[in-house]
DNA sequence: ATGCACTGTTAGCTTACGTCA
DNA sequence: ACTGACGTAAGCTAACAGTGC
């Protein structure tokens, strides 16, 4: 079994094609004359299924056109291959379905299956795959030059070009979307043990007992120098809150004292860096 | 009025897995 | 134990429909 795997923003695009599983019936080759392949149905599992590889061998394509590029142009021009120009049939007008059914009827489709009104999905090939993409990567929309070029260029309905790069982009958005979500929520885990961890300090450092003056003395440091040899934030000497003994220590003297002196000074730095670290994941 | 993009939904198809003879 | 047929659930995605700009 192969499988080829496409990796955008971690969006795994399966373009297995029509291979199968040892476990699974293999599928017969079903010539079919419509644009879309029509499995017969044997049974609520077993499918007679058209092989890409196979038909490709055969100098089949499925997914190819009974009209022309011309003709498809033509009709995108005209606004009939567009759902949104159309409307439901219950207001008067067709859907693109019931065009395409007629398509399918133009190519000689029996009654069994024209009976059948559940709508064909083909499958784009390995090739239309990578080309879309490729495309997909320079801009992830078409203007309608660009569009009917790819469609000529992949043998597709310009309809159908419009509808892959609609859901390719909903695609991408959507794993854009888990991705942030994942994001955010490491954000949470992230601060919420933070908070934890703050609240912690805050009973232990309630828990020293200082008194009153102390508090009254002390100023959050607004700002904060870092020992370039250390890394560790030194305290401005002054209304630091220490004894007078101690209040005109140099930078390396207070390096030395084992900082940070006062309860802001480990606890503003670390927050800081934390709050970075979380936001830089 | 028209066209396009976005969004949500539907349905066809594939794959993996479990069960059974 | 191994194999193949069968059923089912889950995931992917082409196609569709509705809506807003």
């Amino acid at each position: 079994m192969i499988m080829v795997e496409k990796e955008d923003l971690g969006l795994s695009l399966s373009l297995n094609l029509f291979q199968n599983t040892p476990k699974q019936p293999q599928p017969l080759n079903l010539i079919s004359s419509s644009p879309y392949f029509h499995p017969l149905k044997l049974s609520s599992q077993q499918t007679i299924t058209p092989s890409s590889d196979q038909n490709s061998k055969l100098g089949i394509d499925v997914n190819r056109l009974p009209c022309t590029v011309v003709e498809c142009e033509e009709e995108e021009e005209a606004g009939v291959s567009s759902p949104n120009s159309t409307v439901s049939s219950v207001s008067g007008k067709r859907s693109l379905r019931e065009l395409d059914h007629d398509v399918d009827n133009r190519g000689n489709i029996s009654d069994e299956e024209d009976a059948e009104t559940a709508r064909k999905k083909l499958r784009l090939s390995k090739d239309q795959s990578l080309i879309l993409e490729e495309t997909f990567k320079e801009h992830n929309t078409l203007n309608p030059k660009q569009k009917l070029a790819l469609a000529k260029q992949l043998g597709l309905r310009p309809r159908q070009v419009e509808v892959w790069f609609q859901n390719r982009r909903a695609r991408t958005k959507l794993k854009q979307t888990e991705v942030d979500c994942e994001v955010l929520k490491r954000c949470c885990e992230n601060l919420t043990e933070e908070n934890r961890r703050l609240q912690k300090e805050v009973q232990e450092l309630r828990a020293l007992k200082l008194s009153p003056q102390f508090y009254m003395q002390m100023t959050p440091p607004t700002t904060l120098t870092m020992c370039p040899s250390c890394e560790r934030v030194a305290v401005p000497s002054s209304g630091v809150g220490v004894d007078a003994s101690n209040r005109h220590i140099s930078m390396a003297q207070a390096h030395h004292r084992a900082l940070p002196i006062g309860p802001w000074a480990s606890v503003a730095p670390t927050i800081t860096h934390r709050m970075f670290d979380v936001f830089r994941q």
